[in-house]
DNA sequence: TATTTAAGTTCTTTTTTAGAACTTATTATT
DNA sequence: AATAATAAGTTCTAAAAAAGAACTTAAATA
């Protein structure tokens, strides 16, 4: 299976994965949540090539995650800012640091990187609840409707 | 930056994606949460080539993602299970689903895979909320702890 | 005896990534 | 006025990873 083909899946997990499933995209997207909207500022942050740093920003552009905003007129310079689309990958950048901070830290060898939630103003870690009983959510008390599995997973 | 320089970095975003940011590992590992355990329907369910299947399969297990258990003694055959940390993975899924179905799913092109709360019997989606005060996070209320930018990004 | 099953391994080709140097337009410095 | 610096790429070559297909091995089954 080639790349562009997981972006037709109906399986939304292989969509999702043909924009963002790479070794970087995440680590962009990372930064650009803390603040960086330059080239050159995600290329010294990350170590990226810059080659790849164009590929990787294009394709971001291309799926409307980053859209690009005139910030100098001669000569004319963009900043990659996020979209709705873009803001509203926080929830996997949050589980995923949940995970890594928790589960991948053995002996508690590397720090812990904290969320502030700015209402309640405590530390907080993300939770994943139901939207209409706002009980945890885990892998045993979840089942998906996988009518299709052979179709997204082909 | 090579790929096992990611696994010491501290940022758990960055080790997180040592292990699982490619495309095919959280593919393996939606599929585990499926019931999906032995090589070959993985293999035939993903469409993966076997050689790359088995580098992954062992990179999971090493990093106590799967563990083999022994199903058939002659020929020694292996199923791959998902440990309390394989399934500590799960709101990750949850996240990723989430935004490929509403976000990544233009003009509803795709079916919008559901997931049913076993506990409430709703269909429902993943909420990402304060484990304190169990309002919504989102990237706009969060503020995170990165005082060690430059060490976790380089 | 020949075929099938299951879980890999080995091989060649193609695609991606890494790393470094180069380009272009403009502004700031000597 | 000439030279260097800034910012955002582009263009190379070499190295690494992925795709695709065939082969292996050990036992069970037809």
């Amino acid at each position: 299976m080639k790349w562009h083909e997981l972006g037709e899946m109906s399986c939304p997990i292989a969509r999702s994965l043909s924009i963002f499933g790479d070794r970087w995209t995440l680590l962009i997207i990372r930064n650009a949540f803390l603040r960086t909207r330059r080239f050159d500022d995600f290329q010294k942050q990350l170590g990226i090539t810059r080659h790849l740093l164009t590929e990787r920003l294009n394709r971001l552009v291309d799926n409307k995650i980053f859209e690009k905003v005139l910030y100098q007129e001669a000569p004319k310079r963009y900043e990659y800012k996020l979209t709705e689309k873009g803001l509203a990958l926080y929830p996997i950048i949050m589980a995923v640091t949940t995970w890594g901070n928790y589960w991948h830290n053995e002996d508690n060898k590397y720090p812990v990187l904290e969320y502030i939630h700015k209402e309640c103003g405590h530390k907080t870690k993300a939770l994943i609840s139901c939207e209409y009983c706002h009980q945890e959510l885990t892998a045993k008390n979840i089942s998906p409707y996988y009518d299709n599995i052979s179709q997204t997973a082909e």
